[in-house]
RNA sequence: GGAGGGUUGCCCGAGCGGCUAAUGGGGGCGGACUGUAAAUCCGCUGGCACUGCCUACGGGGGUUCGAAUCCCUCACCCUCCA
């Protein structure tokens, strides 16, 4: 039998990882073309009050289903949230209090709503699984759940087996239990909401197919189906959305947009491909066009500027997009009008309008009392460390004595340099640049 | 309960009385090359008032002219036996 169109493009763009299912696909165009409604669920942690890139892909993945007429829910674990999911954990987790989950909880809603282009309640469900359990006692979920499965295959499982032979961390009841309750979600929205699929990361897998299971056990001759997307790593091996900094937030307040534009612009061209055809809505056809001219005129940067600009755009706005482009090309080109321009779009130019709250060191802009200027001028190796570009004065020494140390586009070649008033000349701007890629606009007034 | 082994810089891992801010590798940063990519080669990689001083080899104490290196003690981890 021939898979449905959307179907066919997934699997084209790599974007199912594993499927409970070789006709998946095909089952779920017979039952939109029989105008059932098809739902499909997918899991967040909310383990922060926001969102990061790595769950990008979870939920453009959802997003996909959804422009192919499924109805998305995304579940957050205000209840599992609690316990910890040891899949592709090598730690017990800390446990979060049910303050910091319902703060969170609420965060990640507004994210959902943005990236999921609609309203929570229409476009998509929103439901979190506190809702479900907290009415739930232990002895109840014994008897309806926990009958149900063997621990023997519990421990076979992947998630599990690893914290077993691990000797030095092993797993506590609670993490081990865990999949129970994330099996339960899926039971509780298949009789609820008549929710048949469910998708997530590929350390999930063990973890929707005991959901599967006990949907089975529970309703003979049910169906239920889930899939996995794979697990997104840099070709370097690093972990995806991850930068020196930490996490790579989907929240303004806590990343901001410049720095999301800068991790995916800096992509490396062995990811291109991957990256555009799992987190963005580019077409395959012109996926393949823009490898062609990567290969043919490298320099213009087609791709990573591609994937730059979508994934601001989703996260973001374009306009946000567009202004974080015009921004980085200003960096690069030490333009200080047009980088003046595209920094008051991003609130970046004013200390009044500056986000707050934001580590200092991931913003590309820096400011600066005019009147430190006075006197002897402002000592060019305290200002690179305070402007978080050093951790240490001696730092700054090593970078100007191995000449990668620049102000102005000038090298910088003593120690002792100072920028006054007269090396400005005239401007109130100025880059301060470490080597070609780390660079900060210091703007005083 | 008994017997051993271990804890070194961002990470791994040498050193086992002075020549050790501490070999080597990884990572990070810079330079060359290039396309604001990757790979490769070269250099740097505790701090400061930087030809000097301070801090550092799990914590504390001691021996010594001098200890990461020897002794005592506390904490944590591992292995074997019961």
């Amino acid at each position: 039998m021939s898979q449905p169109q959307f179907w066919t493009d997934l699997e084209e763009r790599g974007v199912i990882f594993q499927k409970t299912s070789e006709s998946m696909g095909t089952w779920i165009d017979e039952q939109l073309s029989a105008r059932q409604s098809v739902k499909a669920y997918c899991g967040f942690d909310p383990t922060a009050a926001s969102l990061h890139v790595g769950n990008l892909l979870a939920i453009l993945g959802l997003r996909r289903l959804k422009n192919a007429g499924v109805l998305p829910i995304a579940v957050v674990g205000g209840a599992t949230g609690m316990i910890g999911d040891p899949s592709g954990k090598s730690q017990e987790r800390q446990l979060l209090g049910p303050d910091d989950i319902r703060r969170n909880v609420e965060g990640i809603r507004g994210q959902l709503e943005r990236l999921f282009e609609g309203s929570a309640g229409e476009d998509f469900l929103l439901v979190n699984n506190a809702e479900w359990f907290d009415g739930l006692t232990y002895i109840q979920f014994l008897r309806d759940v926990g009958k149900h499965f063997s621990v023997n295959a519990m421990m076979a499982k992947e998630s599990v087996r690893a914290r077993l032979e691990d000797r030095e961390q092993g797993i506590s009841y609670t993490e081990f239990s865990y999949m129970l309750l994330q099996a339960y979600d899926f039971l509780h929205l298949y009789e609820s909401l008549g929710c048949q699929i469910q998708c997530g990361g590929s350390d999930q897998w063990g973890n929707i197919t005991a959901g599967i299971d006990l949907i089975h056990h529970k309703h003979h001759g049910s169906i239920a189906h889930g899939c996995t997307f794979p697990l997104l790593t840099t070709s370097s091996g690093q972990k995806f959305g991850k930068s020196e900094r930490g996490a790579i937030y989907l929240d303004p307040k806590r990343t901001h947009p410049y720095f999301l534009f800068k991790y995916f612009f800096d992509t490396s061209d062995a990811d291109i491909d991957r990256y555009l055809k799992l987190l963005t809505f580019v077409s395959m056809e012109e996926i393949i066009a823009i490898a062609k001219e990567t290969t043919n005129s490298p320099e213009k940067r087609v791709g990573p500027k591609r994937i730059a600009l979508e994934l601001t755009s989703i996260v973001h706005s374009p306009a946000i997009a567009l202004a974080c482009e015009g921004l980085e090309r200003s960096m690069h080109e030490d333009d200080v009008d047009s980088f003046e321009t595209h920094a008051d779009e991003l609130g970046l130019l004013d200390p009044a309008t500056l986000p707050t709250d934001l580590d200092p060191t991931t913003l590309p802009v820096a400011h600066r009392a005019w009147a430190e200027l006075d006197g002897g001028g402002l000592p060019i190796i305290d200002l690179a460390v305070d402007i978080g570009l050093f951790q240490s004065k001696s730092e700054v020494r090593r970078e100007i004595q191995s000449g990668g140390l620049r102000v102005g586009g000038q090298p910088v070649s003593d120690v002792g340099a100072a920028i006054t008033k007269e090396s400005l000349a005239g401007r109130r701007v100025v880059q301060v640049k470490r080597g070609k890629r780390q660079k900060r606009m210091v703007v005083f007034r």
